[in-house]
DNA sequence: TGTACATCAGTGAACGCGCGTTCACTGATGTAC
DNA sequence: TGTACATCAGTGAACGCGCGTTCACTGATGTAC
């Protein structure tokens, strides 16, 4: 017990943590751009100036939003294109992982869909720099799939981020039936399991 | 020339119009949300108090934008979708219509894209009435084209919303690449021309 | 283990500023006769 | 056509308020010996 590193480093992380939570939350009623770093720290019950502590600006802290909420994406995404099975079957569960996720994370869903064309560029462009990774990644599991025997990389990097901004679609529409009833998310579960057939199926015959 | 009506209501509608313009111009680097309504009548050179005289609060202003903004496209959807020819004409044809329409009308692009998913809810909702509205029209035409015989309605409008969130994201990625180079606004035809063909490939199979 | 000093997360007062909104007003345009 | 009155888009002063940012500070935690 020599030593006990930390204490203070501790308390600072949960404080940012706390922040960012308060930021969050927030947000679900208004857009980063018009966030403002003193109703954060009320929400957290902190002085204004301990916001500077943690983060130079708003914008920064909307950074750091987009590392949580597309660190949180990143292992449904993993998930999802490592599923097994025939093209309807994986599908049906694509969605169905997405519903989990936004169940799960409504307010970094939102908050990805309300900044990813929002008013803050460089919260944009490290929204956009994320998804492209992602659509790296469903590309190189697109590539595995004998599926794609005889597609070039062009193509394939071309039906990833067609994936990739279906699943944000998605994700979106099951935000907005989140408190609806349940026969209304079972009506989005089902136009999104069709969307997303409707290109399986344009990916099964794209060769031809 | 007789009564000459309205030299006051058509200056009043000049300010409205030049109020709009305005908040427009502003939008390009912020969200409605936190569009302030002394900047909007600073931009356009009247005193503050005279923006009551048009609009209740931005968020009034933002409605009526989405008015503006979904009626210029209207047009361009009507081109669309009754454009005639085979399939890779029509997808053809129909993204360089997109491209031509946000080359027109950059900043009604980026506002549709930026508050579809914004922070104020009732422009949030304005959008999402009008294209919805959109999407019924383009079920309608669907539903008339010969490669539809067999399908639900139910399917028709899923295809339907597909095109209609297609057509925004292809003007989105138009809306990036405008200051753009020749070459990257090739790339990105390209890239939007493949993803609705393949759309397209997935409707003609859709009933296999 | 104890002591003396350094670090630094969070404080609280203070600042100048621009905000949205109210109000009574002005003067050009519209209307009634 | 001319006159007298009504309308109303735009004005300008004033208000209270919350904003982001600065600064010197406090006191608990960390470190060196």
């Amino acid at each position: 017990m020599s030593h006990t590193p930390g204490v203070r480093q501790a308390r600072k992380r949960k404080t940012r943590q706390a922040l960012l939570d308060a930021a969050l939350g927030l947000l679900e009623e208004q857009s980063l751009s018009s966030l403002g770093l003193r109703e954060v720290t009320r929400a957290v019950g902190v002085a204004p100036t301990a916001f500077y502590r943690h983060f130079r600006s708003t914008a920064d802290l909307g950074a750091a939003l987009v590392e949580e909420a597309l660190g949180s994406l990143h292992p449904t995404i993993r998930t999802i294109v490592s599923s097994v099975g025939d093209s309807d079957l994986r599908t049906a569960r694509a969605v169905e992982l997405i519903a989990g996720h936004v169940a799960a994370h409504p307010a970094h869903v939102r908050f990805v869909a309300r900044e990813r064309h929002g008013g803050v560029q460089p919260v944009r462009e490290a929204i956009r720099e994320q998804l492209d990774l992602f659509a790296d990644e469903v590309r190189a599991a697109l590539a595995k799939d004998q599926v794609s025997a005889g597609w070039s990389d062009d193509d394939l990097l071309m039906l990833a981020h067609l994936y990739v901004d279906q699943m944000l679609i998605t994700a979106s529409l099951f935000l907005d039936a989140l408190e609806a009833s349940e026969e209304e998310r079972q009506r989005v579960t089902r136009a999104a399991t069709r969307r997303m057939r409707l290109i399986g199926i344009g990916r099964e015959h794209w060769l031809d």
